[in-house]
DNA sequence: CGGTGTCTTGAACACAGTCAATCGGAGTGG
DNA sequence: CCACTCCGATTGACTGTGTTCAAGACACCG
């Protein structure tokens, strides 16, 4: 499986985004004078726990980060991956009901909640920023649902990957931050059936890959796996 | 197992709750001018499709509502059930991208988009509570991602019936307005587990039944095959 | 009554999970 | 530069949970 790497025209190592957010823009459009302070989490560290106080809200400024749940048993849910640019870490209770991880080393901005909440209180226009950023992250979270719900495996990988790629801003080759027990845990898999996807996929010319973490879709074949 | 109408005392027929939501009370308590005009839908009648305008936004007065998306192969994914009380039909774009249909006869309060919309950009408070409510609902979402995600059938059916329970607002006896098709397309099962697992869950004590779609939850029971 | 839609039950099957061995690449130290 | 280690990824063989297909039971309604 190793040839697809020679097989194929040699993948760039990843150049960083053309354009990558300045740090010291303003968190939303709508609150220029809200500014955060930033800050840098190294692999697997924890930004937050499930339980913790949610006084902090934070921007992604390069690397990613996981959100999850885990339950008793030790099963983990991944309920999102914030890229650059993305914004998490908002709650409408006292406490964080979620944890956060880096994933790999991560710069991020880290805002305060009390001000932020005290500015939308009185900005109505930042008020309605923040309304409708949250009701897009629940169409998303939707299309989540209709995937674990019902899509086969070999959907879910696809639709994962389709998404990481256009979120990760680079068309072709493309790099996955994220480990293989990551991805089952966001798709509600197994590491071994996600592997096997990836290998079938490959085998179907639907991807090609540079290693584990490295691969460039042919969005033709994504597209007629996915169907809509 | 029909026996187990026997065994049990007779369940009361629901007397409909003590408190049901004045149909002329304003939608938020942040915009008291908010009026909307009443309207009934049938059984199985579509209130608004996927793709069509979303002009509209409802509060169920009663009855009972559910909203989906369905492939182009036919396979549904229930995103929510709304009860007496809840919102629905809110979107960020200008177009649903699911639909809603009621499962019963229900009656609805219908509010016009657009002056919501105009209301809030002007009342910072009305947008913070539109703002949480939407996070709100992203915290259910979330939920709902890790019971497709990780929990298995026995745990889903326990789960939701359950939530159900409680936002029947009945303790004890209480309805079902959904089918087991439904059920099953919430929980992302076919109807014949949904049906196994409520049998199963009736041998092993944690609910009593009264027909189809009455029932009792033992929530001790109950509580012990969540776990958490 | 009969008819229809919904629910339940059974038997066979399939997809994804489990368990286990191996591979591969990055990093480290001799 | 190579050997060694560690962790993540892959692959194989087998198992099990939930699906599929099919038959029947139940309940509601004319």
């Amino acid at each position: 499986m190793a040839l697809a790497a020679i097989r194929s025209p040699i993948p760039p190592v990843s150049p960083g985004p053309a354009i990558r957010p300045r740090p010291d823009l303003p968190i939303l459009a709508s609150a220029p004078d809200l500014s955060g302070s930033p800050s840098v989490y190294g692999r697997k560290q924890e930004i937050f726990g499930e339980g913790e106080e949610a006084d902090r809200v934070y921007r992604v400024v390069s690397g990613a980060v996981r959100s999850y749940s885990v339950l008793s048993d030790g099963r983990r849910q991944i309920n999102a991956f914030h890229l650059r640019g993305d914004i998490f870490g908002l709650e409408t209770r006292p406490a964080h009901h979620q944890s956060a991880e880096a994933i790999v080393e991560t710069r991020v901005m880290v805002y305060p909640r009390r001000q932020f909440e005290a500015i939308a209180q009185g900005n109505a226009h930042l008020a309605c920023e923040l309304w409708s950023m949250a009701l897009r992250q629940l169409e998303h979270k939707q299309a989540h649902v209709l995937l674990l719900g019902r899509r086969s495996a070999l959907e879910r990988v696809a639709a994962f990957l389709a998404e990481i790629e256009r979120r990760s801003g680079e068309a072709g080759w493309f790099a996955l931050p994220m480990t293989r027990r990551d991805i089952a845990d966001y798709l509600g898999l197994t590491i071994e059936t996600v592997s096997r996807v990836v290998t079938q996929l490959e085998a179907e010319g639907a991807l090609l890959r540079a290693g584990a973490r490295r691969m460039r879709l042919c969005r033709a074949t994504i597209r007629q796996v996915l169907c809509d």
